[in-house]
DNA sequence: ACTGGCACTCGTTACAGTCGAGTGCCAGGA
DNA sequence: TCCTGGCACTCGACTGTAACGAGTGCCAGT
C-alpha cells in the first residue's frame, strides 16, 4: 500500500492521458508528456506497483496501461481538483436557462444544457413530490360523478388524476369539498399529508362523506404512495462518441438501463447529503451499467434539495470537468426555482 | 417496367428472406426456401431485371441480392397483406392498457407496449392541444401579482403556465377573471380561441382590463402559438439488435434525430388521413434517418384524430407485422380515450 | 534508489493463397 | 419464346506467415 507521491503522480498522469487520448499509455509517452523528472524505467517500476495494487491494468501483454475502476476512484478522491468553469461555460449556462416559462421548460432546458456541456448523457429528476408542499388543490367537475383532481405543488409541479365518485355530487358540494381540502392541506408537505387526509374524512359533513372518502383514497394514492417521480433524459447520442471502445462494444445494456425510471432514480435520486456523488464502473449496483460512471448531485431552491440531476458516461470520462458542470448547473437551477 | 407475376414473387421472397435472415439472398437459396417452380438460373435472370429496375441491388459483386428502398416500397404497396395479430398479441395489448390512471399513464404504457410488440423504437405523441377543446381553465393565485394558469383539455391534457400580472389583483377579481375566461372558452377548440381571447379583453370590465390583457397574452402564447406538443419514446435499446449491420454501423444519427421533438413530430404527427403511413429509407426528409423506416398512424377517440403514434426501425423491418401492430395499438388507445 | 540496456511478448499490419457463394452468359431443349 | 443446365469468372471472407514495433520486466551498474 505504500504509494509515495511519485506513484500517485504517475497514476494521475495515466488517468489524464488515457481520458484525453483514449489509448493505453506507456512509460515512454508518459515521461515525454509530463515533467516527472525520472526515466521511463523508473516509471515502469512504479507502474508495476500500481498494477499490483489494482489501480491500473494492461489490456494486453505488450500494451500500455489503463486505469481500473479503483484507479479512477483514487484519482477522483485524492488526485483531482474540481475544474473551475470557463467564462464561456458560465455564460452558456446563464443563457440557456433564461426565459424558461414553466417547470417542464426548466427541466428540459436543464437536461439539454447538461448534455451539451458535458457531452455525456444527462439526467434530471423533476422536483420530487415527496419533498414538495401543496400550493393548491383544484377539483374540476367532468360529469356529475367524475372529478378531475389537480394538485399544484410549490415546486411548480402539477399533477392530475381522475376521480370516479360513488354517486352524483352537486356543484355546491364540489365547492365545499374544494374548500375543505384546501383548508386542510394547503401549505403542507406531501409526506405529512396522510394523517391530515384521514382527518378530512372524519371531519367531513355527513352528506360529503362518501365523496370525501373516495377523494381521500385518490389523494393518498396519487400524492404519496405512488411515488410519481418524473425524469428527463438527453444526450443519448453522446454514448456513441469514442467509437465502440467504451462500453465494451455494445450500447445495448446502457440503453436498456436508461429506459428504466427506477434505475435512473436510484442513480441520481438518492443524494441524501447535498454533496456531489460519483459512482465509478462496478461501484454501480446495476450490472448493465458496470462499464459506466455517474456523477450526480441534488438541487433545490436555497439549501433544500427537491430533486437530483447528473450525467452518465464511460468510466473513461473527465471527472473534474463533469463534477464542476453538474454542480454549477444544479446551483443555477436551484436559483431559478427559488425565484418562483 | 414489365414485371410479371413471377418477378414480383421473386421480389417478395427476397424481401421476406432478407428481413428474417439479415443476409443477402442468392438465387439458389431462394428456390430452396420458396416454391417458385423454376430453376436458379431463371431466378437469376429475373433478379437481373429487378436490379436493373432498381428494386434490388448487390452489396458486392459476388454476393446475393438485397432489397433497395424502392423494393421495399413495392413490397409494402403491392406484395404484402397486413398480418393479422396473434391472440397472444391481442391479449398483451389489452392487458397492458388496462388500469391506466391518467393520460401520462396511458401514453407511457402505450409507448412501452408498442416498443415491446414491434421490437422497434416506439413514438407516441400526446393528444395535440390544437385538436383539443378546453374543458376548464383554472386560475390559482400564487401571490398578489402572480397567477398559475391551469388548462384542462378534453383529451385529458393539463397544461400550466405562470402569469406575471402588471399589478396586484384582489381575490374577487381573480374569481371574476376565472368566470369570464371559462364562460368564453370552455368547450371551444383551441384552434378557434384566438378571436375569442381577443373579445375577452375588449369585453372585460375596466378594472380587470390590465390583468385580462396579460392573461390573454399568456393564453394565446401557451395554448395556440407555442405548439406545445409532447412526445414519449421507448425502445431505443432495440436499435442495437441486428448488431451494427443496420444503420450502416453508427447509431449516432438516429439517436440524434430521436432527441429532436420537431423531427419526431414530423414523422408521426402529420397523419392527415386516418390511414397508416409508411416512410421507407430515403423517402424520409431527414438525412439522419435515411437508413430507417417509420410506420405511423393517427389515433383518437372515435373517428377523430388527436395525435399520432408509430415505430421507427431499420429499413429491413417486418412491415406487415409492424403495420398491423401500430394500427391495433392505435385503435385500442382510441377506445381508451373515448371512455374518458 | 534510479538508470540504461537488453531480451522478450504480443498485437498490428501486410501480403499471399485458398475457398466458395454467387453471378452472367450461352447453347440447347420444351 | 421462355426456361434450364453448365461453365467460367468475380470477389469477399478466411487462413497462415512474416516483419514490425510499442511496450514491458529484469538486471547490472552507478
Amino acid at each position: 500500500m505504500g504509494l509515495d507521491d511519485r506513484k500517485l503522480a504517475v497514476l494521475r498522469a495515466i488517468v489524464e492521458d488515457y481520458v484525453s487520448t483514449q489509448e493505453p499509455v506507456g512509460s515512454k509517452a508518459l515521461v515525454e508528456r509530463h515533467q516527472l523528472g525520472v526515466s521511463p524505467a523508473t516509471v515502469r517500476n512504479d507502474m508495476a506497483v500500481l498494477e499490483e495494487e489494482g489501480y491500473i491494468r494492461q489490456p494486453h501483454t505488450s500494451a500500455g496501461r489503463v486505469p481500473t475502476d479503483r484507479g479512477y476512484r483514487l484519482f477522483v478522491d485524492r488526485l483531482s481538483r474540481v475544474k473551475p468553469l470557463s467564462p464561456a461555460e458560465r455564460r452558456a449556462i446563464e443563457r440557456f436557462l433564461v426565459g424558461a416559462v414553466d417547470l417542464d421548460d426548466v427541466v428540459h432546458r436543464t437536461v439539454r444544457l447538461l448534455a451539451q456541456l458535458t457531452r455525456q448523457v444527462a439526467v434530471v429528476q423533476y422536483p420530487s413530490l415527496a419533498r414538495s408542499s401543496v400550493r393548491h388543490l383544484e377539483l374540476v367537475p367532468i360529469s356529475t360523478t367524475r372529478l378531475m383532481l389537480v394538485m399544484i405543488a410549490d415546486t411548480g409541479r402539477v399533477e392530475q388524476r381522475l376521480v370516479e365518485l360513488p354517486g352524483p355530487v352537486p356543484a355546491e358540494d364540489v365547492t365545499d369539498l374544494r374548500r375543505l381540502v384546501n383548508e386542510k392541506l394547503t401549505g403542507e408537505r406531501l409526506s405529512d399529508t396522510p394523517p391530515l387526509v384521514q382527518a378530512l374524512v372524519e371531519e367531513a359533513p355527513v352528506q360529503l362523506r362518501p365523496a370525501m372518502t373516495t377523494l381521500s383514497t385518490v389523494l393518498l394514492e396519487t400524492l404519496v404512495e405512488r411515488h410519481e417521480e418524473r425524469i428527463a433524459l438527453a444526450g443519448t447520442a453522446n454514448l456513441t462518441r469514442g467509437g465502440l471502445l467504451d462500453f465494451q462494444g455494445s450500447l445495448r445494456p446502457i440503453l436498456e438501463a436508461l429506459e428504466e425510471e427506477v434505475v435512473l432514480l436510484k442513480l441520481i435520486g438518492e443524494t441524501e447529503p447535498s454533496t456531489t456523488r460519483v459512482l465509478i464502473g462496478d461501484e454501480n449496483e446495476f450490472d448493465n451499467l458496470r462499464a459506466a460512471s455517474v456523477v450526480s448531485t441534488g438541487y433545490g431552491p436555497g439549501a433544500t434539495i427537491v430533486g437530483g440531476l447528473g450525467v452518465l458516461g464511460p468510466t473513461r470520462m473527465d471527472y473534474p470537468g463533469n463534477i464542476a458542470m453538474v454542480r454549477a448547473v444544479a446551483r443555477y437551477v436551484g436559483e431559478l426555482l427559488a425565484q418562483n
